[in-house]
RNA sequence: GGCCUUGUGGUCAAGCGGUUAAGACGGCGCCCUCUCACGGCGCAAUCCCGGGUUCGAUUCCCGGCAAGGUCACCA
């Protein structure tokens, strides 16, 4: 057969010598070591947790190493795009520190680009074309129902489903039928002539999994789609190639592909780059573990995170505690430093499924909330209030002073520890309501309410705003006394029976009063906050 | 079903032939204390199972089992 003719049949026109790519994408001049890493999601939406868990791992082996990280966009499916996706994937990647050195809408260096697939449609067919001439690929004119009639024969009969062996019927169609389908226009694709045999294995080392067993590839996959367009195993073999990337980094549901790549870049001549299957974000469903799920789970979503006002670096502390274990350790040591510090290794990375555990997550997150200093904090609450809080929640920030005092105290500045108060911005917003608005519900008194308002009344009496915390609590401890109530707890507690109870009742009758809440900071503070018009306004109304 | 991957407390995990089997989160208890938060101390809880190899296996080998992934003109 004339496979050259055929070639030019089947992909007519001409087209650069493969030698032309080589020198337009030379491998990159970067020091030793540098590794050349890259993101590469299809532009169906929005990124995810999973997708920022592998982000993250390629950028740190990128940036660690002095390397770069690019962004590819893989468009070769249309029904997948959306518009504005890959403006939206920066934004949400950039909001966790992740930056591109290259790629789709960054810019940076040209040499590699274009980084949308669809874009590089000429080079595809190229090598394409190519294949055909060198009887590694070959056209196939099955319909989608043939297919689907043999992979449900191949099933009933306990057979691997597929293209391949004896299955692939268009593999030796004579020349004569070949032409007569294309004189007959009838739609195709191209297949790649497999040479594999699956009872063969070879030891495959990969970055993350150490060694693994790779069966041989037999299938004859679809290269080319009767589109024009090439299947994600193609254009991977060939950008990854030709944008010189050294390592890929990506999730272990390709694991079970990488017998095709590795075929296809043989098939290519390309060198094989390195690879890295990370195990996958899990979620506990019922009895079992699954892979988290788009659909399903809400906290996959990296919207989900924005929405509740989880600090970003306090996800991306958590993602990179999954990612390589010996984190957690540097971190409790090294708290000061820049995550950027961290020796991220591909090797660290877990080998087995990880339940992700938003217990964990808040831990984190409150850890890094109390490291924030108090304006920092205004900004964080402030920007997540003006997108996601409501009307009242927006006026908190009208005074800035206020704002600032209260944020202050439900972070314990100015005494010896931090207190760790908030996991996330909307729940902050909740626990400093009081410190804004009247409360509307109050908590269960413990005392009955005769002796609730025998204890305001006296409190009232005695009140007086310039008065310091020492002199204030002196107060409390008198209005206990009066009132029957040991004023000190030590006394309260080893002779419990003399007293109908403690200072710490008392406390709680004023700091419900005041605020609804059996739970608060420092009350003295909140009282000093409010302001001695609204603190006996709050005192009154309660005494009811 | 075939193939691949994984298997240490509830969760994340250290370990890499001999250990009282780290640590963190969560749980429980105690202390501190006007409440909470913080902090401190303590407790409970783990090597999937069965065979080998070895003086000795969580660790090495084999066989099970379980879980996950994958078998498209989707990525």
């Amino acid at each position: 057969m004339d496979l050259k003719a055929l070639a030019e049949r089947l992909l007519p026109g001409d087209y650069p010598a493969l030698e032309l790519y080589e020198t337009l994408y030379p491998p990159r001049s970067l020091p030793k070591g540098a590794e050349v890493t890259r993101l590469a999601p299809s532009p169906t939406g929005f990124i995810h947790l999973g997708n920022l868990f592998a982000a993250i791992a390629n950028e740190r082996v990128a940036h660690r190493s002095g390397g770069i990280l690019y962004l590819r966009i893989e468009d070769t499916d249309l029904k997948r795009k959306v518009d504005g996706a890959v403006e939206a994937v920066i934004k949400a990647l950039d909001y966790f520190d992740i930056r591109f050195d290259e790629g789709a809408e960054i810019g940076g260096d040209e040499t590699y680009a274009p980084w949308y697939q669809r874009q590089r449609a000429e080079i595809y067919r190229a090598y394409v074309k190519s294949l055909i001439e060198k009887g590694r690929a070959y056209p196939c004119f099955c319909t989608e129902e043939e297919l689907t009639a043999l992979r449900e024969e191949q099933t009933a009969n306990k057979e691997i489903p597929g293209y391949y062996g004896k299955y692939a019927k268009c593999r030796n169609l004579s020349e004569e039928e070949i032409y007569k389908n294309l004189d007959a226009k009838k739609p195709f694709v191209i297949r790649l002539r497999s040479l594999g045999d699956p009872e063969i294995k070879h030891k495959f080392h990969d970055e993350v999994k150490g060694e693994i067993t790779v069966p041989e590839n037999d299938q004859d996959i679809v290269i080319l789609k009767s589109d024009g367009i090439p299947t994600y195993h193609f254009a991977h073999a060939i950008d990854d190639h030709l944008m010189r990337t050294t390592l890929v980094i990506r999730g272990e549901e390709w694991l079970a592909s990488l017998p095709i790549h590795i075929e296809l870049f043989g098939a290519l001549g390309f060198p094989l780059p390195r690879y890295g299957h990370n195990s996958s974000l899990m979620k506990q469903d019922g009895e079992t573990r699954r892979k988290l799920s788009k659909r399903k789970d809400p906290e996959l979503s990296l919207e989900f995170y924005r929405k509740e006002g989880y600090y970003p670096r306090a996800v991306k502390v958590y993602m990179l505690t999954l990612l390589n274990s010996n984190f957690e350790e540097w971190y409790l040591k090294n708290p000061e430093e820049p995550l950027e510090s961290f020796p991220f290794t591909a090797g660290k990375m877990s080998k087995s499924g990880t339940l992700f555990d938003l217990d964990k997550l808040n831990d984190i997150s409150k850890n890094e909330l109390s490291k924030l200093s108090v304006s920092d904090m205004v900004c964080f609450l402030k920007v997540w209030a003006e997108e996601f809080g409501t009307e009242v929640q927006k006026k908190y920030f009208e005074e800035e002073e206020k704002i600032s005092a209260v944020l202050g105290l439900f972070m314990g500045v100015g005494g010896k520890k931090r207190r760790k108060d908030f996991t996330t911005a909307s729940q902050a917003m909740v626990m400093i309501a009081y410190a804004f608005e009247r409360p509307q519900n109050f908590e269960e008194y413990r005392v009955d309410g005769t002796t609730k308002s025998a204890v305001l009344r006296d409190f009232l009496a005695t009140y007086s705003y310039p008065d310091d915390a020492q002199t204030w609590f002196a107060k409390v401890k008198e209005v206990a006394a009066k009132n029957g109530f040991a004023a000190e707890m030590k006394e309260y507690k080893s002779n419990p029976e003399a007293y109908r109870g403690s200072v710490a009742d008392v406390a709680e009758v004023l700091r419900i009063a005041v605020t609804g809440k059996a739970n608060t900071p420092d009350l003295w503070t909140i009282m000093q906050i409010l302001g001695d018009g609204e603190v006996r306004a709050r005192l009154l109304a309660a005494i009811g």
